[in-house]
DNA sequence: ATGAAAGCGCTAACAT
DNA sequence: ATGTTAGCGCTTTCAT
């Protein structure tokens, strides 16, 4: 394994020298310069990564912190990893994947304050995270994937959900729906302040009112019985609902099938949007799901660029950046059958 | 940021003790120890990784070596990676994520001659893969997840392929099932010599022929769409058949998809078992399949664990570990349907 | 059982 | 434009 000694003997200059044509921070002559290249091609040179990093007190490597509990990663976390690990490689980093969760801080103190890391990624990030404050009062710079509750002053990147809804309800009322439900994540997730949960109930009410059309909102499991459960509980509450919109892919499709056994077509019948979805899902859903695209490679593209920025440039400013998932029409929406819904409305309000 | 020259001072003692009572590598009378422990708990110390990693030569850090290239990753692979992850850091380890595919092999080439990292995992290893030559040539510490065309001297843990493959048959068998589809990969992947596309299209022949009953294999796209359309080419050419198996969870909504609208049951006139299945997946179906499911974390942690151990003992013997998925029985696969079989089967002979 | 000191392979002043 | 050299914070001989 040569070394840079190795290196500036064959060049016949200093380790100095070798080291400035490696990082570029002091002007060489192009003469030395094509001879120390010529040294480390002939040497096959690689600078040793630990070496480097303790001098220079930057490791080019930065952590994506993520809870790995239960059920594994959705598709759009796993899209959101593979488009940050992309981003951080074309830079010239590398990521590091860190199970910690919101829950133990102690890992993450440790691993701030090993300095392995240059920076942080944080996923999963819940309204109030301890991971947040503690990053903070390390001084470690980093970056959310999602919000916090009180987001001032934090560099950020998430979904634009807001808008995201509006899209999805607009879509649908463009059709003619007049009654809608939202199956919206878990009630535990509710509770908790899951923050894509209450950004969207709150959007998916005020989408209701600017529309001046009514709807209901059934909690669910992120799941197909979840779904299924769900849009039994909405038909019950309003029968005469033709437009569905899903916060979860996996609901989403025990959702159709629930609305198939029960005799009704889908798009004929009832319409369903899908939220924060990824192409894999929606393409395997038979007709293949209408849905708002989660942008996950994306985001986590996005996020690791403000990251990098940042610690390029010391750059402490806030920063925002909010991506809506893009409407792709595919087979489960279509217009409003006016009869039905008129027809149920009335029996409704008997 | 305290260093170890801080807690030796603190604690009275030299830096050497302070490093031993770290590492453990020789005795440290209690009552020197306990002072070393109070230093660094009052100076919230923790070693630098960096200057930990350059002196010692290793930094406990593992990379998992991975192709990001289009459509992202599959549940199982998701499933993999955390399981590997999680394995890593129960044993004080880091994961890495590294996108080098077959292909780049100078990335590789410079990752492993930085000494950043202790060894690899090596993902969707290709029967001929030049990132395994080059590991070898590097003398690299490596685990395969999958194996190459010769195996020979290598560590590889792997999915139990032909297992598998024969236990899914065997479940159809017992159902009655006589005439199989094999729905497998696609044509470029088994022109490219994909291990598992390779393999289970061997099992299938041979537990086809051990078990006396006739079959059909038809290689498709990893999609819902593709799904649909080898079940009709298989359909066509067999028109007997009542079993099928699948290859791809994608591929297997499709074809669950398409057996719907053309009229059939599923489980009443067609079994369907998918294979390499994730349990999301399978409950997403409706009925839910009959799957083989993928040990993917399982595999990942195995993958590490040898990897780890070969670090930790300068093991190069040969390791071979293979995980068949386990079957589970859901709603896609019944008795078979003599009558109708016999009678298809009569149609076909004319 | 403990200490002193020589590196590990780089970066970045400080020289010239 | 280049060379000299003092660290970076640890591990690990070699002493005692």
């Amino acid at each position: 394994m040569a070394t840079m000694t190795d290196v500036a003997r064959r060049a016949g200059v200093s380790v100095s020298t070798v080291s400035y044509v490696l990082t570029g921070t002091r002007p060489i002559s192009e003469a030395t310069r094509d001879r120390v290249l010529a040294a480390m091609a002939e040497l096959d040179y690689q600078p040793n990564a630990m070496a480097r990093g303790l001098a220079s007190r930057k490791s080019n490597i930065v952590g994506l912190l993520l809870p790995l509990t239960g059920r594994g990663l959705g598709a759009t976390e796993t899209a959101f990893v593979t488009g940050a690990t992309e981003a951080a490689r074309e830079a010239g980093y590398h990521l590091m994947l860190c199970p910690v969760g919101a829950a133990d801080s102690d890992e993450l103190q440790s691993l701030a304050t090993q300095r392995l890391l240059d920076g942080f990624l944080v996923m999963e990030v819940q309204l109030t995270d301890r991971r947040v404050e503690l990053l903070q009062k390390l001084e470690s710079p980093f970056v959310l994937i999602g919000r916090t509750e009180d987001g001032a002053g934090l560099a950020c990147v998430d979904i634009d959900f807001e808008q995201t809804v509006d899209d999805a309800v607009a879509h649908l009322v463009e059709l003619g729906h007049e009654t809608i439900a939202y199956i919206n994540h878990s009630p535990a997730s509710l509770a908790s302040g899951y923050g894509p949960a209450k950004r969207t109930e709150a959007a998916f009410q005020a989408a209701l009112e600017r529309h001046g059309i009514t709807g209901v909102m059934v909690p669910t499991e992120d799941t197909a019985t979840g779904g299924r459960a769900a849009i039994q509980r909405a038909r019950e509450e309003r029968p005469a609902l033709t437009g569905v919109l899903v916060m979860n892919e996996n609901a989403a499709l025990g959702i159709l099938a629930e609305l198939r056994e029960a005799g009704l077509d889908v798009p004929g019948d009832v319409s369903v949007v899908s939220m924060v979805t990824s192409e894999v899902v929606a393409d395997l859903a038979s007709p293949a799901l209408t849905a708002m695209t989660s942008p996950g490679a994306a985001l986590g593209a996005a996020a690791t660029r403000v990251l990098l920025k940042r610690l390029a440039e010391d750059d402490g400013s806030t920063y925002q950046e909010l991506l809506p998932c893009a409407l792709e029409v595919r087979g489960t929406s279509g217009r409003a059958k006016k009869g039905k819904a008129a027809r149920s409305a009335r029996a409704e309000r008997q």
